[in-house]
DNA sequence: TGGGGCATGTAAGGGGTTACATGATTGA
DNA sequence: TCAATCATGTAACCCCTTACATGCCCCA
């Protein structure tokens, strides 16, 4: 359910299904993922449960639109959710899985490339983050103050995504010079 | 598709679906959570497409048991999928849809607690692997080179873990100061 | 004799992905 | 005119969760 109050959170303003897709891929695509295909019928049931209210608008760059905007019910369940504990979801580490059974390959090297690939694919991701974070942020503490509230939380959130690959291209790291060591003492 | 590898990769050694349940709360819950009405399925089309083998045998301790072993076949998938790249999944971590929302509350001090909340369910999570880490494992690095390579590769993946949660408090350490400096500065 | 651990499953439903269908408008 | 972007949706399928059903064995 945590797609609807994101829906809910992001029509701030009023949006339809496709702007409200492309909001998500430019800002929360680093922590949580959404296809049009899962979007529309959400906004659908949404509207179902009166917490949006939609209209059909002209475009003058393609068909006609949806657009949605929250209602005072909206508003409140909203403000519930944020309100409520904070919710730690399930972790499906896929990565870890891999890892966790590396000792099936029966040779050292092989889990040594795995931890190197994987540190690899860590550090791309984290140059694209930084990437983001140069086009997009000042220099220090007082541009972060200036920022307006509605910008301001995203750019924690954002920062999540930074301080999670550091620590784990530090775990790799930590990881194959323990292979390492293991494999000088043999 | 990572859990039937899952329960490849366990199936080093015959088991039962109840026995490899008990093996995945010890060890992988970490980062990978299974219930047994997922893993009978599992196992079954596991042994349809001729993964693993599976014996009834009779228990002393209840009802009759389905012990299930892999095949030629299952060694080689599981190879497969270990010799292939990392997988990077999907993530979706509800506390951070949360946390990029906050604004909506107009209310610095709510979002303060938010991130105060936040880190304490980190911090108790911290404190479970660290009481595990205490329990099982020794100090410095011989230790390390002792043990067998089907523990030692486990012993990487929890020390995960310990990187995660130390990252997530240090990240809410972070937003909470930084969230102080702008109520201050209003 | 009744509860708890051992042991195997089924059913219903939620959330998400991939693939497909449809059609308007703009610009090369 | 053809591809790309805008725009909305449906269908089939996969993975997983929650709840339920069944029955054995042991010990208090």
């Amino acid at each position: 359910m945590t797609l609807k109050y994101i829906l809910l959170g992001l029509l701030d303003e009023p949006a339809s299904g496709y702007e409200l897709k492309r909001t998500f891929d430019l800002s929360l695509k680093h922590f949580w993922a959404a296809e049009l295909s899962q979007i529309y019928p959400t906004l659908k049931k949404m509207r179902e449960e009166g917490l949006i209210i939609g209209k059909t608008v002209h475009s003058a760059l393609g068909p006609d639109k949806k657009i949605y905007a929250r209602t005072d019910k909206g508003d409140s369940e909203l403000n519930q959710w944020l309100s409520g504990e904070p919710l730690h979801g399930y972790y499906r580490f896929h990565y870890a899985a891999q890892a966790f059974f590396l000792s099936e390959l029966a040779d050292s090297a092989k889990a040594l490339h795995f931890y190197q690939a994987l540190k690899a694919m860590f550090e791309t991701k984290l140059n694209e983050l930084k990437e983001i974070e140069r086009l997009n942020c000042g220099e220090g503490d007082e541009w972060l103050n200036v920022l307006p509230e509605n910008e301001f939380y995203p750019y924690l959130t954002f920062r999540m995504g930074i301080h999670k690959m550091s620590t784990n291209i530090a775990w790799c790291d930590e990881c194959i010079s323990h292979i390492e060591k293991r494999m000088k003492s043999k």
